[in-house]
DNA sequence: CGTCCGTTTGAGCTTAATCAACGGACGTGG
DNA sequence: CCACGTCCGTTGATTAAGCTCAAACGGACG
C-alpha cells in the first residue's frame, strides 16, 4: 500500500485524461449538462493532469498560497481547520465532482485539504482558471454555483452544530454523505462505502470520538443508521429523513 | 418611533445618493481604494436608491428569490436561519460596507436578513450586478473577495462554536464586532455602540439567553469585556486578544 | 509476538440547558 | 397620574448532555 507522507511526493499522474473534464460525475454540479464539445475541450486543456493523493496526504497545505482551483475526481477530501492549540475541525467533505473552495482563502489561513482514503484531484492554475471564467460564461456560472453551494453548506453545517443533538448531527452527516455519494435518495438495501473513521466523524460533528461511538450505537439500536467497516447503511430511510429533518428541496442541492 | 412591521412598508429613500457608492465605509472592503472616478460613477448609477429598514424588519425574507445584491450602508443586518421548529441561528452580522451574501442562495432557503436596530441598505438588481461584474474587473475582483470573506467567516464561526467555551464564544463575537465596527484594534477607552441584545448574542453563539447573561457577568468580573446598554467596552484589549486567540493576521481581514 | 490504532464501555465530572421567580424599563390605556 | 402588561435581563435550583479519564479489546502490521 502506498503511504507517502509528503503531498508533493505523492503526485502520480493517472491516465484518465479524456474523461476528466472538471466534473466527471455530478449531473447538476459545475459541469452538469456540458454538452457543447468546444467547452469540454477548453476545460480539458485548461486543467492539470489528474494527481493521485495518498490517504492522509494534503492536497492543499495550511497557509499554502491560494495555489489553484482543485476539483475532486475520486475519493474524498476533507476540508480541515487546525487551531493553534492543535484542535481540529472538519468543515466539509468534498466528494467526486466537488470543488475545493480553498483558492478563495488567503495565505495566512489555518485551513487545509486532506485526502480521506485515496483520492484523485485535478486543478486549474489561477491563470487558466481566470481565463476560463472570462471566456466561458457557462463555466463561470457553474463555478459561482459551486461557491454558493459551499457557503450554503457551511451555513447548514453551522446551524446543525449549534442546534442539533449528537445523534442528529451524526445522522445528518451520514445521511448527507450517503445522498451526495449516491446522487440519489439512499435505499434500505444500500451499503455506501465511506472512507471515514469515527474520529473524523467526531471532527465533523464537534463531538469526541468516544461520544461518536456511543451515538452510533444508539443509532444502530434505533434501526436508523449503521456505520461499520467504513460502510454506511441507512436502515430506514424514511425514519432517518424524519429524524434529521432532511427536506426534499434541500436534497436537490446535493444529489 | 417608527415601528413598521412590513419590510416593504418600511422602504424610505434617503438623500445620501452621492456618497453612497457600494462601499462607503470599509477601506479594504469591496470598494476600498476605488479612486477611479469612472468606476465610482458606474457603481453609483447601477445600484438602487438607499432604503431604510426599520429595526426588526426583513431586508430579505426567507425563501425570497435571490432578488438583488444588497450592501449595508448604515446599521447592522443579521443573517438569520429559521428552522422548521422555529429555532433560530444568527450566522453573521453584516456591518456597514458588508455585502449580504444571500443572492447566492436558492429560493427554498430558510435564511433571511433582518435589520438589527435601524439600518440602511442599497441594492444592485441582478441584471445590473451582472453587467457591472463583466464590465468592471476591479468591481468583480472585490465582489469575489467579499464572497470569499463570507465563506472564510462562516468557517471561523463554525470552528468557534464547535470548539470554544461559552465565554470564549461571546468574547470572540464581541471582539470581532468591535474590530469590524471601528476598523481598528479597540482601545480600553472605546465604547462601541452595538444594537444587539443578549438574545441575539445567544443566537449567534449557540447559547441560551440565560447563559449569555451569566457569561457576560463572568467576562465583566474578569475585566475582559463589558456589554451594557447596547455598548461594548473592551476593558483590556490585550487580555481579550489572548483569551479569544485573535491573531494579528486574522485581524487584517476584518479591519 | 508485541505494538499501535481504532473502537467500546464504564464511572464521574463539567458545562450549559431548563425551569422558575423576580425586578426594572417602557409603553399603553384607563 | 397610576395600573397593567410586555420585554429584557438577572439569579437560583435542578437536570441532562456530552466530556474526561481509564481500562480493555480486536485487528493490522511489523
Amino acid at each position: 500500500m502506498i503511504a507517502l507522507k509528503d503531498s508533493s511526493a505523492s503526485v502520480v499522474h493517472v491516465g484518465v485524461r479524456r474523461q476528466c473534464y472538471y466534473c466527471p460525475v455530478r449531473a447538476r454540479a459545475p459541469c452538469g449538462g456540458l454538452r457543447d464539445t468546444n467547452s469540454l475541450e477548453r476545460l480539458d486543456l485548461a486543467h492539470t493532469l489528474p494527481r493521485r493523493v495518498a490517504p492522509g496526504a494534503t492536497v492543499v497545505a495550511p497557509g499554502e498560497r491560494a495555489a489553484s482551483t482543485y476539483t475532486v475526481l475520486n475519493g474524498w477530501v476533507a476540508l480541515i481547520d487546525t487551531l493553534k492549540d492543535g484542535q481540529m475541525v472538519i468543515h466539509h467533505f468534498a466528494l467526486p465532482g466537488d470543488v475545493i473552495p480553498l483558492e478563495l482563502l488567503g495565505d495566512q489561513s489555518t485551513r487545509s485539504a486532506v485526502a480521506v482514503g485515496e483520492a484523485t484531484v485535478c486543478a486549474f492554475t489561477p491563470a487558466s482558471h481566470q481565463r476560463l471564467r472570462r471566456e466561458d460564461g457557462l463555466y463561470d456560472a457553474r463555478y459561482q454555483a459551486a461557491i454558493a453551494r459551499e457557503l450554503h453548506y457551511a451555513y447548514d453545517h453551522f446551524a446543525d452544530i449549534a442546534l442539533a443533538s449528537a445523534a442528529e448531527r451524526v445522522a445528518k452527516l451520514l445521511w448527507g454523505l450517503s445522498v451526495r455519494s449516491l446522487h440519489r435518495r439512499p435505499l434500505a438495501s444500500d451499503l455506501i462505502p465511506a472512507p471515514l473513521n469515527q474520529i473524523q466523524i467526531g471532527l465533523a460533528t464537534g463531538l469526541t470520538a468516544v461520544h461518536v461511538s456511543r451515538t452510533l450505537k444508539q443509532l444502530r439500536e434505533q434501526n436508523l443508521i449503521t456505520f461499520e467497516d467504513h460502510m454506511i447503511g441507512i436502515d430506514n430511510p424514511r425514519a432517518v429523513e424524519r429524524f434529521t429533518g432532511a427536506s426534499a428541496d434541500l436534497m436537490d442541492m446535493w444529489m
